[in-house]
DNA sequence: TAATAACTTTGTAATCAATACATTTTATAG
DNA sequence: CTATAAAATGTATTGATTACAAAGTTATTA
């Protein structure tokens, strides 16, 4: 299945600028911000307005399409990966790691509905550990 | 213990404002924000600066005496509790609520050392839900 | 006790992610 | 082709957070 046929499945009408977002978080699987996509994208189409980036992300995770992961304080990132997985965020180097967790046994008050469950790890990524 | 002995135990010097703010969170266990610390506590300290709340629950926070909870996007909340809990984010109302939940079981990339686990569900509360 | 140093608190200014909003552009339907 | 809706853009604004310097407080040492 195409990225543009997996927009339309969720609803979202699959213009260029859509596509080539979500393409973007498909094959950059580094948990992007904004301000990352902007720029890398901003070569390819130099008409690209943060604010469409702002708009389009906020779109994808609303329908489901992306996570939108708010492990950090000071921005979002992005993740086009849906499967259930952990976050790990290096307080060193600030990059944020996927690991394998299973989805965890709750007990949700009666009458609650989760729509997102996500687990997030802080601390030292190996990288910054051996280097110290 | 004393929660002024509990900041001694982490190391935190525990001046009136301090013990004031740990209070704050120990007694309203409803995850508030900077802002809210800052305008429930105005009265009885007039003279309080919101950089001080900052300060201090920043501080409280890499003492691990309290928890920082980046659950929304917009904006920090606080947690006196460090037991191992869930936390759901009511899409609707906002609040935060307690769940308890299993600690996860893992597979950490080797190396890598985790400081912080937190659990984050959002969705619909049972309030809301019942009220549409 | 006085002097000094260290720490804490404060207030203002600056930063920066995110949003609001009006305008322009593009796509779709009649 | 025209009208309408949807998408994209750019500027201005908001608001949480931080930087920084000054003022206040507490601890330490002579």
């Amino acid at each position: 299945m195409t990225s543009a046929e997996r927009l339309m499945e969720k609803g979202i009408r699959p213009s260029l600028t859509r596509v080539m977002i979500y393409d973007y978080l498909l094959s950059h699987r580094t948990h992007p911000t904004v301000e990352e996509i902007y720029k890398e994208l901003l070569p390819k189409a130099p008409t690209l307005s943060k604010t469409t980036v702002y708009n389009t992300v906020k779109l994808f995770s609303q329908e489901g399409v992306i996570k939108m992961l708010t492990i950090e304080e000071q921005q979002a990132r992005f993740d086009a990966c849906t499967d259930h997985h952990g976050h790990f965020l290096c307080n060193d180097c600030k990059k944020v790691y996927d690991f394998d967790v299973d989805v965890p046994c709750d007990s949700l008050p009666e009458g609650f509905t989760a729509q997102t469950k996500e687990i997030y790890y802080t601390g030292s990524c190996k990288n910054c550990l051996t280097s110290k």
